[in-house]
RNA sequence: GGGCGAUUAGCUCAGUGGGAGAGCGCUACCUUGACACGGUAGAGGUCACUGGUUCAAUCCCAGUAUCGCCCACCA
């Protein structure tokens, strides 16, 4: 425990981190009690970071927020558990590794399977080591002895379990259909890890067939008219009702194609006709299911055409001109127009631009999923924050296609189905054997990275074994994470969980109660962060710079509730400054011998100042509790920061200074006041800024860890109206006669003789001498001679400036302030004298404006007052 | 195309049916025995626009404009 000695001038938040967080994680307090305990049970599990690459200023807000909200709790008596690890991110990590093997010039096939599966496993361990260094940077009180991966034994047990379940629920089928294909990475994509951006394209209206029995259909993607089986309008569309039943040519081909009427095309879009190529568009592969059209598949799996003809072998992207040019020579474009803006699907990962590819693929059947996890959240089971977002994810639940959960790739939980010799299917649970013998073979794909990110909530806890963890853990109390992954992981969460538990019963198989959404953190001026835009923050350049206190608080800071998170190197010196604040300000308080150890003096014993700073302290310790309670991070930050600096640091120390100086009961008192406010000061900021406090926390209280410190009570009993009327007239007037100084030029450090005229009348009486300090006012002796004065309520500050003052300066000022009290007391009357007003207003609302007028009154009067002190000339 | 949100000081944002706020930035003065990562004082805003409701609107309602985000199978 550092003493008063031992603190140092200046706060160097390096050494401290270092030295708090191996001690707190030595003595366990990171630690779920678990089973044993017999305190309430508040429970977070992270969410997994991407074991590739490194935890980034995102991961830093959001690991800010679940600490935050740890850190109290654990102060408030629960046996917390926040739940670490890693997710292994399929498709994330696989691109990664290829990518370092193309270094070598390398691919994953030169490897093979087994060789680069392992390859991935070794970055995993480099990579994963290197993110849970970053955690224990910024300070994570993590349960580091409950650490999980999404593809360690357990993990992968659950996955299986939930797979086998699943499928033999009829949940779970395998099947041909379309579904978006990345060309570059040769995999299936869920919907949802397909972003649509605005191109640039062109549409081209075609003619198909000859004369009479010519349509015209409009594409932005001409080359998959290779693949057309039919032509399709509208079925009340009288201009080719004629047409409907008949065939025409395809142009290029030679093919004989129908025309159908289908519902689904828009009459009024383009020529009303629409071009069919059921193997290479959704829509038309659904108009294709409809009227028994064949599929045509003209492209591989790299996006090459494949159909016979001048066409094969180009990429989809040249052929696209090249049969535009082909139609043209043979006068079949009737129309063009460029560009042509449209959105576009891209792959999530690479951003390729995805092509929809019929393939058999296996697919979660999401609705009775998806149902059970729109009502969890309509009922109230589950509370979404802030509840705005709530529609976000109704939006989705409530409109979510069949989710395909298989992926070509290597790195993932593969598909625990076997496929035998003569086409049986078995799917295997994970305490089974797979068949064996000849001709057995197991699906190649993995599964979608967010099948085993779903099971998270339930997996972590030891899920599908009833343990002592689930058992005591489940549901967990809190989800933090950004509205980003809502759909991806969340609303996969909520499904998942409840079909996983639902032997619990409706009300505890939701994965946690609450889901707390934060955004994304921007730059100062509000912009997205990139590489390219060269706006990226790394926490731990900041944290090694500034600390990670600093860090934390200016994350925390910037999170108001629904809004992204703007942060800046110049905010985050602020809170550095802050910290350092508080460091002097405990300094100093230690340097007067304060201390939490000796107990408050009786109220009696108190003087108003001390009254005043403990009214103020227990009722920010209440306002800021409740804030914590509504996660509105940003207004904790604030009102702690603007109690201590504005407040404590600024008044009351400045105040109490004469009296600790002078030494006796008062100083006495003060002390055991400072350490009293220092003490619950910390403790409120402690899950904030973990650090700072605990260094500090130890010098004034001596006691065990402020991590495992009670929660501070707000104290009613302290609350004092009069004495924070009190202080607050005091500080009026050392702020007018500091602002009478200031404007007058007088050089802060010089010494004005002054008297108070009445002040023995008014309450400020025993605070003269700590006034005519702050103000740096001698008592007047001989020849005094008063040059100007300040009058402030019932008080006339008299100075002797020891020369002339700058009398049209001040009147100016005056007249100027005394303009606006009168116009604030016209406004008032012109309210309470009128009758409408004094009708119709609330009475509580009619005092108001009284009080209003009577203070822009005694303002006018002040001025007024002043204004006939002023010396002539 | 559908949905959501925003518009308040130079910047980023709070805020309330009844006298416009914070942080940073800016200006001036100050190395005062905790702190210059500091202190004191100050400048700066028709609360996007237009209508409506109301005794009273920055706040509620409608519309307009601009910006942002999400969803989406109009070729």
């Amino acid at each position: 425990m550092p003493s008063v000695q031992e603190l140092p001038q200046t706060f160097s938040p390096a050494e401290v981190e270092q030295k708090w967080y191996d001690r707190w994680v030595e003595r366990g307090y990171f630690t779920a009690e678990g089973e044993k305990s017999d305190k309430p049970p508040y429970c977070i599990v992270i969410p997994p970071p991407n074991v590739t690459g490194s935890l980034h200023v995102g991961h830093a807000l959001d690991h800010t927020i679940q600490d935050i909200l740890v850190r109290r709790r654990r102060m408030q008596g629960y046996d917390t558990l926040w739940l670490p690890g890693m997710d292994h991110a399929g498709i994330a990590t696989q691109n990664v590794v290829e990518r370092e093997l193309a270094k070598e010039g390398l691919s994953r096939h030169d490897l093979g399977r087994e060789a680069f599966v392992e390859r991935v496993w070794q970055w995993k361990a480099e990579s994963g080591g290197a993110i849970l260094g970053q955690m224990r940077r910024l300070g994570d009180s993590v349960d580091w002895s409950r650490e999980c991966f999404t593809m360690d034994e357990p993990r992968s047990r659950a996955v299986r379990t939930m797979f086998k379940r699943l499928y033999d629920d009829g949940l779970i089928y395998r099947a041909e259909r379309i579904i978006n294909w990345c060309p570059r990475c040769l995999t299936a994509l869920s919907d949802i890890e397909v972003e649509h951006s605005e191109v640039d394209g062109e549409l081209v209206s075609i003619r198909y067939g000859e004369g009479d029995a010519s349509i015209v259909v409009a594409t932005t993607r001409a080359e998959t008219m290779l693949g057309d089986t039919a032509v399709a309008v509208h079925p009340d569309d009288e201009r080719y009702a004629h047409l409907v039943g008949m065939e025409v040519e395809l142009p290029l081909t030679g093919r004989k194609i129908p025309i159908v009427a289908d519902s689904h095309v828009d009459p009024e879009f383009g020529t009303g006709a629409v071009k069919v190529t059921p193997a290479h568009d959704p829509n038309d592969f659904e108009i294709g299911q409809r009227h028994n059209l064949p599929s045509l598949t003209i492209m591989d799996e790299h996006g090459v055409i494949t159909a016979h003809g001048p066409f094969q072998g180009l990429d989809r992207f040249e052929a696209r001109p090249a049969v535009v040019a082909a139609l043209r020579e043979q006068g079949r474009i009737v129309a063009e127009r460029r560009p042509y803006r449209h959105a576009v699907g891209h792959c999530q990962r690479c951003d390729t631009v995805v092509e929809p590819r019929i393939s058999l693929q296996w697919f979660v059947k999401v609705k009775p999923l998806a149902e059970a996890a729109s009502e969890a959240v309509r009922d109230g089971r589950i509370e979404i924050h802030p509840p705005e977002m709530a529609k976000r994810y109704f939006s989705w639940v409530d409109n979510m296609h069949d989710w395909c959960i298989s992926r070509q790739l290597w790195w993932g939980h593969r598909i625990p189905v076997w496929y035998g010799p003569s086409g049986e299917v078995v799917c295997v649970g994970p305490d089974e054997e797979p068949p064996s013998g000849d001709g057995w073979t197991q699906d190649e794909d993995v599964l979608d990275t967010w099948f085993s990110s779903g099971l998270w909530p339930v997996s972590t806890l030891g899920w599908p074994d009833e343990t002592p963890d689930l058992a005591r853990y489940y549901p967990t109390t809190v989800l933090v994470t950004g509205y980003d992954i809502l759909f991806f992981w969340v609303a996969r969460m909520v499904m998942f969980g409840l079909y996983a538990m639902r032997h619990r019963g409706p009300a505890d198989s939701v994965p946690f109660k609450t889901v707390v959404l934060h955004g994304m953190v921007r730059d100062a001026y509000g912009k997205k962060m990139s590489k390219s835009f060269g706006n990226v923050v790394d926490p731990l350049d900041w944290i090694t710079r500034y600390g990670a206190d600093a860090t934390r608080f200016t994350l925390a800071r910037g999170a108001n509730p629904g809004s992204d998170v703007p942060i800046s190197e110049e905010w985050c010196q602020g809170a550095r400054n802050f910290a350092t604040k508080l460091w002097n300000a405990t300094r100093f308080a230690l340097m007067n011998g304060a201390s939490a150890k000796v107990p408050l003096p009786g109220k009696e014993k108190l003087s108003t100042t001390d009254r005043w700073i403990l009214s103020r302290l227990h009722r920010v310790i209440g306002e800021v509790s409740s804030y914590y309670d509504d996660y509105e991070f940003a207004k904790v930050c604030e009102t702690i920061q603007a109690f201590a600096w504005n407040e404590f640091c600024d008044w009351y120390v400045e105040l109490v200074k004469p009296a600790l100086t002078a030494g006796g009961e008062a100083a006495e008192t003060a002390r055991a006041v400072l350490g009293h406010v220092l003490d619950r000061l910390l403790r409120l900021l402690h899950p904030v800024m973990p650090f700072v406090t605990e260094e500090l926390w130890q010098a004034v209280t001596g006691g065990e860890s402020i991590v495992v410190a009670e929660w501070p009570q707000a104290d009613p009993s302290y609350f004092d109206d009069a004495a924070e009327a009190e202080i607050g007239s005091l500080q009026r007037l050392v702020t007018e006669v500091r602002r009478f100084r200031s404007e007058q030029g007088l050089k802060p450090g010089q010494r004005v003789p002054a008297q108070l005229v009445g002040i023995g009348a008014t309450v400020l009486a025993p605070h003269e001498p700590a006034i005519r300090t702050l103000l740096r006012l001698d008592t007047p002796g001989e020849g005094f001679s008063r040059t100007a004065s300040v009058v402030i309520e019932n008080v006339t500050v008299e100075l002797d400036t020891a020369g002339t003052i700058d009398v049209a300066a001040e009147r100016k000022r005056l007249e100027k302030d005394l303009g606006n009290a009168r116009k604030l007391r016209d406004q008032a009357q012109r309210k309470l004298g009128n009758p409408e007003f004094l009708a119709k207003a609330p009475a509580a609302v009619v005092e108001k404006v009284r009080g209003q007028l009577a203070e822009a009154e005694s303002e006018i009067a002040r001025i007024e007052g002043q204004l006939a002190n002023l010396p002539r000339g």
